[in-house]
DNA sequence: TTCGTTGCAAAGCTTTTGCACGAAT
DNA sequence: ATTCGTGCAAAAGCTTTGCAACGAA
């Protein structure tokens, strides 16, 4: 018992099943932003092998106890956050290669105390997306075969 | 000829067709964030008809001239901006009732002046999503029946 | 032994595609 | 007369669900 989110089920009622233990080690090992398909995908890759209802139900599972957190933009369309990454942070997302990088700057708390004062909404997550260009794609001129 | 829409793809060899101008005029009246499923609700409830394979055909070659924008978060992730919304702004986004208001705030342009100082990352969008109650949601006390 | 959990297969949704018909130029 | 654009129907992805069998407690 020490934490580990194979505790929290069990502390929970909910078993122990070697499929849970392949994703919850497959999502304690990550540290990418990821979805149900890119999970399977990686521990099917690694030899494990998990069924596609079996990683739904869990992903599922696991928001319902907040234990992973699904960031909803809109209906059918959210990524979920690596376990590894818990503090506030906003993303850089490179349309080139299309990698997520996390980042921080100080004008976030700015921006969060400003809005604070100036609407009456009750902020409770911010979200920053940054859209560009990484330095390696900048390198490679890779804009003239951008993704999006 | 007044830079409408229409006459954008007429200008591009497009032809003009009642469907086309169906969806085009639903376009520029519409003020809030929407996906093809949306946009093709309240065409129909409008009494119009347009057939979904025409409304993805057609978003995508206004999002192809660069007259739409379809903000993508991620792969099968993503919402259309309004066209009556040009300028910079981040988004509010309602748990309680799923409501998307924008706002712009001071603090944006110290964050991104921050960001270029901070990141080899070259910038062509930023997109601020706010997560939270807004005040009629507050004070109805909907957080019991959050969607997310 | 009980009942939670799994995999399969099938169903549901949203989005895309093939194709023949109809319309714009 | 061409060629573009549309609707239909079917296909393609991703996600969910019903159900029988399995396995943890």
């Amino acid at each position: 018992v020490n934490g580990s989110l194979k505790d929290i089920l069990n502390a929970q009622g909910f078993r122990s099943t070697k499929e849970r233990d392949r994703i919850l080690h497959e999502l304690e090992a990550r540290t990418d932003h990821f979805n149900a398909e890119t999970l399977h995908a990686s521990i099917l890759q690694k030899g494990s092998s998990v069924s596609r209802p079996t990683i739904y139900r869990t992903l599922h599972l696991l928001e319902a106890l907040h234990c992973l957190e699904k960031l909803y933009l809109k209906k059918n369309c959210y990524f979920y956050e690596p376990l590894s990454q818990k503090n506030e942070h906003g993303h850089l997302i490179c349309r080139g290669c299309g990698r997520i990088t996390d980042f921080w700057v100080e004008g976030f708390e700015i921006l969060k105390s400003e809005m604070a004062r100036n609407t009456d909404f009750k902020m409770n997550k911010i979200s920053i997306q940054v859209f560009g260009l990484c330095g390696a794609c900048q390198a490679e001129d890779k804009h003239r075969n951008e993704r999006w």
